[in-house]
DNA sequence: TAGACGTAGA
DNA sequence: TCTACGTCTA
């Protein structure tokens, strides 16, 4: 089997290189790029303080994330914004990811940002490595229906080679 | 990435031996094992007919197949048994997974067998290919609250050395 | 035990 | 659009 049994850490993932390309998330899972199968933020907890590893960037269910040359523009998780009941849209709160990219910014981590692309052939998504970014600031927003949204403003390391997003 | 794009046919798979080991549905997905990444029934269909490639036996969910040396008892799919929302248990349907492993019978066209088995570490389950198999029978039980569930026996094809199962 | 930016196929 | 023997973390 493939299995790599990889450990969970802050900053670049030995092997694995910008614009690297995966088909699925349980890939990302075995590689160690980014260890939550359905969740978009992953993290450690280093004693009491939760930082982010990884974030994926994965257009639709409701997430309006925006990318502008080095810097992106992600939605926090949470609020039911992904959930198939969607009746019911709760304001995100501060906690687990969300909490983690926050902490990431104060404590100048880097987090490793993967991008969800459509394929080539139109039939579901595969992900790309996108590399390293930091977190510059973030902001609550007013969604759909008035519920809150965490924002989160990341800039890209400097340095590291352009990724060749051939999808979009 | 590790895409492979591999067709879906009936029979052996090249490159793969009995006893090799995934971690997940969807690497049985890329490596060409079975393609359904939910469903446990994986078929073609030829003309008008459909014909089983490959069944995953994955115990719970209320799901319950039996291994006995060469032989296994394996249940249909459907009737909600998987759903979340078990509060309808409906009758399963002679159609699509169900209704290929019925034609593979009359046909006797082999079946790879994929069996999910617990991890040592005990979190979560791994896949583990278990060779080729020819349905020999199927009927009709009755389930709990007395709904059908049909049940398939296949036995193993002879002379394919054993699957070292060192999981149970 | 429930929630989470899941995926392919009918 | 919905179903399907999903799979991890909190």
């Amino acid at each position: 089997g493939m299995q790599v049994n990889a450990q969970k850490m802050i900053g670049p993932v030995p092997g694995i290189e910008i614009g690297d390309e995966f088909q699925y998330k349980s890939e990302l899972n075995l590689i160690g790029l980014h260890f939550d199968i359905r969740g978009g933020i992953d993290y450690i907890t280093r004693g009491d303080l939760k930082l982010a590893t990884s974030i994926i960037s994965s257009e639709g269910n409701g997430y309006t994330d925006r990318f502008n040359s080095d810097v992106m523009i992600y939605s926090g998780q949470g609020g039911n914004l992904t959930s198939k009941d969607q009746r019911v849209v709760k304001d995100q709160k501060l906690e687990t990811g969300n909490l983690a990219l926050a902490n990431s910014m104060v404590e100048k981590t880097p987090v490793r940002v993967i991008r969800g692309v459509k394929r080539l052939d139109q039939r579901g998504k595969c992900y790309v490595y996108d590399g390293l970014y930091l977190v510059q600031e973030y902001w609550r927003e007013r969604g759909r229906g008035g519920s809150v949204v965490f924002k989160f403003k990341l800039c890209r390391v400097p340095g590291q080679h352009s990724t060749n997003l051939k999808y979009y």
